[in-house]
DNA sequence: GTCTATAATAGGATAGAC
DNA sequence: GTCTATCCTATTATAGAC
């Protein structure tokens, strides 16, 4: 830690451009927590020892707590990411005066991608929810909450300009949340009923054709006869 | 074990009415399983200790080990349970020669119902299913998968019927199981956005009338100008 | 930054007395 | 059926040499 403090304070140049040294923490630091992901999304927090994620990165269980001193560090480290990620993503996607249908047909979609690509950080992230949220509860409600109100907030405005229908506009968005997050998180039993290995891209796009002509329903354009 | 199948083979009438041991092995045996639901809900397989399960039941580890022999063998039957129990609310309710509205409106309601009476049961599961299904994966294959495809195929009936919208059954299906089940396995998450310390009857009401609404959006009856 | 060594504890499971 | 005792391994974490 020191060792890093001290590059990047007397080098004013690798404020912008870091050092060797800090390059290669990072690229060591990223091995991890690929690792440390893939073993926290199958077999959660209490779960996942250490050693497994410092063997699959390639070093020795001792190094790997010189980079994040605690599992309960990597384990932060590991949501902080997939939350970082997520809300990049999903962030000023609900703009109330965007067009209600365009608006959530993007949202979805958005959603669906993440689950698609990420389908690790989703379940994660899942888990910990699942388990009770007792180790990342705090950050969920500071950074979680507050964008999901934004976005009840968003919908509920075009219930009352009457854009949308008038549905409980919370339960709306922990539906589309439901919908598209499973793609991720119950991929397993999803392909064992389709007969698969692993959910297909095109398993995405017909699941993206169901949730949005249920969730577009809702509106003037969904509704065919309107 | 020796001890209750010659109980129960060297008297018949016991047979029928179960004597004091299998009573008292089954007393213990439940409250084992009460206990062990809440905490391989919460931690997973590898996350929760015997020990604990067996402090919270009130009973030695040792004694624990008594009655259900491995770890495996404990989570094995939870699950076995959880299944039964949901099996049995389910079964049968998907009909082709009943009215898409009526059933879906009824599936949509005896999930939403198991989410809200056996949360526990529905978060085991969950786990399971995300960390990829490794220890339960073949009877999910054996005794969910067929039960859903049935019920995919009541769909793909009334869609070729005319009576539901041509959308992709399978992911119809899909749609209404994480629609329903999330309202167990992400409770945490919703209360911090309601703002309560956990869901109430009422919003378990609301998620109906949304879930509903747009579900039966696919039905005749759904789409109002029909 | 990486290594060896080691502490200190917890975990699943078994043996045998009562 | 329940208890005491014990085995053996795994696990997080720390100390200190290089």
């Amino acid at each position: 830690m020191t060792i890093i403090i001290n590059e990047t304070s007397l080098d004013p140049a690798s404020a912008a451009l870091p050092g060797k040294r800090v390059q290669h923490r990072e690229e060591v630091e990223s091995t991890i927590l690929r690792e440390a992901v893939r073993l926290f999304a199958e077999r959660g927090f209490e779960g996942t020892p250490i050693q497994e994620v410092a063997e699959r990165a390639g070093l020795s269980k001792q190094n790997l707590m010189y980079y994040f001193p605690t599992k309960q560090a990597l384990y932060k480290r590991v949501l902080d990411d997939v939350l970082d990620d997520w809300l990049a993503r999903m962030a000023s996607l609900a703009d109330p005066d965007r067009d209600p249908a365009d608006v959530l047909r993007a949202y979805v979609a958005a959603k669906l991608r993440f689950s698609r690509e990420q389908p690790l950080a989703s379940r994660v992230y899942a888990m910990e929810v699942i388990g009770g949220a007792t180790m990342y509860g705090e950050q969920i409600r500071e950074r979680v909450v507050p964008l999901l109100r934004q976005d009840i907030a968003v919908f509920e405005r075009w219930i009352a300009d009457g854009r949308i229908a008038p549905v409980n506009a919370t339960h709306l968005l922990f539906a589309v949340w439901a919908m598209t997050q499973s793609y991720a998180d119950f991929s397993a039993q999803m392909a064992l009923v389709l007969g698969r290995a692993e959910l297909t891209a095109q398993d995405f796009e017909e699941a993206e054709r169901v949730i949005t002509a249920m969730v577009l329903s809702l509106t003037d354009q969904g509704n065919k006869h309107a």
